[in-house]
DNA sequence: CAGGATCCAGGGGGATACTG
DNA sequence: CAGTATCCCCCTGGATCCTG
């Protein structure tokens, strides 16, 4: 019986609506995105900084970090000078990435329309 | 070939980036989550609120302006004293539901285990 | 009842400079 | 290169009061 524990989703400080928070972040799934996109296995910080022109380095920095500690991506530190951090998807973001990936194809899918009923509804001045 | 589109997604300004940042919203989540669940054809304002103990009705009003805005939800007045306005998922709503749905169960299925990694990678004061 | 209007604090996040 | 550390601005969003 799993319903109960689903309908639990809309209180406050519930576990799943912080879950879906941090995911949900921009930022987070767009790195999530294109490390799946790569074609690597991992990538360095610059790399992914390349890929997002217009995140800072601060925010960068941040979205790793709270990817690493939700187990969604793994921080590899190569002691060499200079130095080298090599970031990779965990088996969690993989089993996350068909779910993604179905809604950023639903959003590639629709965004026409909204796009248009936006316009439709921008408030009319006269 | 919508590959070619889909890799737009990472660029600054790109309609798909935008739809899924106001999908994604947390309060805007909630709201087509409880009006799904509801069991009802709408709902009215003070409905809503009564389920999502933690929005404030500002919150509450703009969300519902914006999913009226991107035609997830309709609108509709009553025009009666005191005033009542009904609110109901867009059949582009319930396209998306089942998406969200399996992402709300994949969080249910690994909040544990991602609340569990938090705590291990707490910073640890000596 | 369903909001609009206003005021205001707090924090998200940018820019910049510095370090191992 | 891959970050930390500061400063600081602005915008989100809460609290409160008012209205059709």
């Amino acid at each position: 019986m799993k319903r109960s524990t689903v309908q639990d989703a809309m209180f406050p400080g519930c576990p799943v609506r912080n879950v879906l928070a941090r995911i949900c972040d921009k930022w987070a799934l767009l790195v999530i995105y294109i490390l799946d996109r790569s074609g690597k296995e991992s990538m360095r910080f610059m790399e992914l900084k390349q890929q997002m022109p217009d995140i800072s380095q601060r925010m960068l920095t941040m979205t790793l970090r709270t990817l690493e500690e939700d187990g969604y991506v793994t921080r590899t530190i190569f002691s060499e000078i200079p130095p080298r951090v090599e970031y990779a998807l965990t088996e969690r973001a993989k089993s996350l990435q068909p779910i993604l990936d179905s809604l950023l194809q639903w959003s590639v899918d629709n965004m026409d329309d909204i796009m248009c009923d936006r316009k439709k509804n921008t408030p009319v001045k006269d």
